[in-house]
DNA sequence: TTAGGGTTAG
């Protein structure tokens, strides 16, 4: 077009009698590149690269380079470069960078490395790719000590520069280089950067410091999909589960955009509140609006139905990936393990060929095996871990063979298995042996283990607790009340158990020997009714449970007064016998509320829908909607569409 | 030309 305008009118339609004059356009020799490059013929574009010598352009490099970034071809990108150099071209500043970005894209560290050192000139966007790229490649150290150099030559960082170079802080000193790097980010006035704010908040979140990560997202010039996901993420990271839905609600009202990566994380939330209906929910909007079902929202989909008692539909879940990653498999591992089914676990992690395992997947068996009682598979484990050394076992991956054998009586063994192990021993590693000698019955080893957690951590409670449960179980009771008088001197307090159960949008909260409900003569009926059903089933009450030297009859009462049983009680009196009745503990449940749960589970009829539940196949949720500023199904749908629940 | 959030374990 340009071309055309700048001939003389006249001279294009030539009339009668005149001779037209040959007209030659100079198109500069390496425009065929161009074309070549975006009909997909990079390689024949090398080929004519080569053949012009000399003649390539600025403009031709630049075409080469950006289809060799997109392409993430490397040796293609290096041809150029290697063709630059041989015919003496001498880049700019705009095509060096370039060069160091095609490097970075394609992996190639230590290239983009060499590109960024002979820079004569350097770019704000050349640091900050080459920083971009040791963070994205895990070398957080290397990109936050090119910051300082930059920072050095006087440079002043975009904000490109921080959005980036935040994530590199992270490790022991990341917060206090991350601060440093938010004063920066202050002065430049970024701090209310989308961009640069999501790092920021992030940074902190990871750090554990939640207040000042709200404090930047409220600081905010705007909120999008990745602000928003990041602050509900970091709740949920740190276990603020109740926080972390909350501020989905707040802002899922106002509107918020959501997308997988959102998803992905309110449901790590509902999966450390047990929120079943809130996750079948979740699963429902996700399937409504159409959001795909990238491997990372079905995982975090398996974990919240095996974490909300839902294993079978884990497995649904999992077995319809088209495609799983280690970590689709290591949580159904996981989702085994913790409902005990050690087999399982086994016999998953056998059939898994697709992923390699890695140091989580043998937590995940070894913690399966430890919980489901099977030692011997258990150990085959660990000494494969050791043989193949491929994953190199850590101080958790020890802890749990301690665990292992601890829980299957094997004191001795797990004692001397810790005074072999390559690393020092842990508060947690000793507090599981101690837990060990308590079921087993080991006064000597636990004696001995306590003065070392005594060294160890000399303010936790539940230390002496354990301590005096072993001496209880011996009938030590002069021990008993040493360490409960060790106890009172040192003003400990152990945690009071707590149950909870949330019925009709009220949570209701037992203590033990709670008698302050308003309706704890109609519970303290029930609690009898199912005490007697349950022992005509064969329950016979752990009296090891209670650590008082009481008589029987009175150990009895004290184990009937467990919070959880209470909370079992009022669940029975309200939910329907067909339905699941969820309690939530901040403690280990004991050994005798294990055993009455699961009598009264026994004694108590399920309905038969429950049952078949098991071999239904994905029911259709598409009708649960949102409604108001709560998650609520809707109530209008026909027939049952809900996830089908059968944990009871 | 350069940038931010994600799933499993403990």
């Amino acid at each position: 077009m340009l071309a055309r305008r700048c001939f003389p009118r006249h001279l294009h339609y030539p009339s009668n009698g005149v001779v037209s004059r040959q007209i030659n356009v100079h198109l500069p020799p390496d425009s065929n590149l161009n074309s070549l490059c975006v009909n997909g013929r990079l390689k024949d574009a090398l080929f004519a690269m080569a053949e012009l010598g000399t003649e390539v352009s600025f403009h031709g490099y630049d075409t080469l380079i950006t289809r060799c970034i997109s392409l993430r071809a490397l040796p293609e990108g290096q041809r150029v470069h290697a063709h630059m150099i041989k015919t003496h071209y001498r880049p700019n500043v705009y095509l060096e960078t370039r060069l160091l970005i095609m490097y970075v894209k394609c992996g190639s560290l230590g290239d983009a490395r060499m590109v960024l050192d002979g820079m004569p000139n350097r770019s704000i966007v050349s640091w900050t790719s080459m920083i971009s790229g040791y963070s994205q490649s895990g070398l957080h150290s290397e990109g936050l000590e090119l910051f300082l150099q930059m920072l050095r030559t006087g440079m002043t960082p975009n904000e490109f520069t921080f959005a980036t170079v935040l994530r590199s802080c992270t490790g022991p000193c990341g917060l206090e280089h991350g601060m440093q790097v938010h004063s920066l980010a202050l002065k430049n006035n970024f701090e209310s950067h989308i961009f640069v704010g999501s790092s920021l908040l992030d940074m902190y979140a990871k750090y554990g410091k939640i207040h000042e990560a709200h404090r930047v997202f409220d600081m905010l010039s705007e909120r999008d999909v990745v602000s928003c996901t990041a602050i509900i993420s970091g709740y949920a990271q740190l276990g603020l589960d109740d926080e972390a839905l909350d501020l989905f609600q707040k802002l899922f009202k106002d509107g918020m955009e959501c997308n997988y990566v959102t998803f992905a994380s309110l449901l790590t939330a509902l999966s450390g509140l047990a929120a079943l209906n809130y996750g079948r929910q979740v699963h429902g909007l996700v399937i409504r609006r159409e959001i795909p079902f990238y491997v990372v929202l079905q995982n975090s989909l398996i974990d919240m139905y095996s974490k909300c008692g839902n294993l079978a539909y884990s497995r649904k879940i999992f077995d319809s990936m088209p495609e799983r990653t280690t970590i689709s498999w290591n949580a159904m591992l996981v989702g085994y393990g913790k409902h005990g089914l050690g087999q399982e676990v086994v016999k998953l992690f056998k059939s898994m060929r697709e992923v390699k395992p890695d140091g989580v997947t043998y937590m995940a068996v070894l913690t399966g095996c430890s919980h489901g009682g099977l030692v011997d598979e258990g150990l085959n484990t660990f000494d494969c871990m050791l043989n193949e050394q491929r994953v190199k076992p850590d101080i958790e991956h020890y802890g749990c063979v301690i665990d292992l054998l601890g829980r299957a009586g094997r004191i001795e063994k797990a004692f001397n298995f810790i005074i072999d192990m390559p690393f020092e021993p842990t508060s947690a590693i000793w507090g599981s042996l101690l837990g060990a000698c308590r079921v087993h019955a080991n006064v000597p080893i636990g004696e001995f283990v306590f003065q070392r957690l005594l060294d160890l951590e000399p303010e936790n409670a539940g230390n002496y607790v354990i301590l005096s449960n072993i001496y209880a179980n011996a009938g030590r009771w002069e021990d008993v009340s040493s360490v409960r008088q060790l106890m009172k001197e040192k003003t400990m307090m152990k945690e009071p158990g707590r149950s909870w159960i949330n019925l009709d949008k009220t949570v209701h909260t037992f203590h033990s020997g709670d008698r302050t409900h308003p309706q704890k003569e109609e519970i303290n009926a029930k609690l009898m009714e199912l005490f007697v059903k349950i022992k005509e089933a064969g329950y016979v009450p752990d009296l090891s449970c209670v650590l008082h030297d009481v008589d029987d009859e009175q150990k009895e009462r004290i184990l009937l007064g467990h919070s959880e049983k209470l909370a079992i009680a009022f669940g029975t009196m309200h939910t329907s016998y067909s339905g699941t009745i969820r309690i939530m503990k901040n403690l280990r449940i004991c050994v005798d509320c294990h055993n009455f749960a699961k009598f009264v589970s026994m004694v108590v009829p399920l309905a038969d829908d429950d049952m078949l539940c098991l071999t239904e196949s994905l029911p259709n949720i598409s009708n649960i909607s949102l409604k108001d500023d709560h998650i609520t199904g809707s109530s209008e749908q026909k027939g049952d569409t809900s996830i089908p629940d059968y944990t009871s």
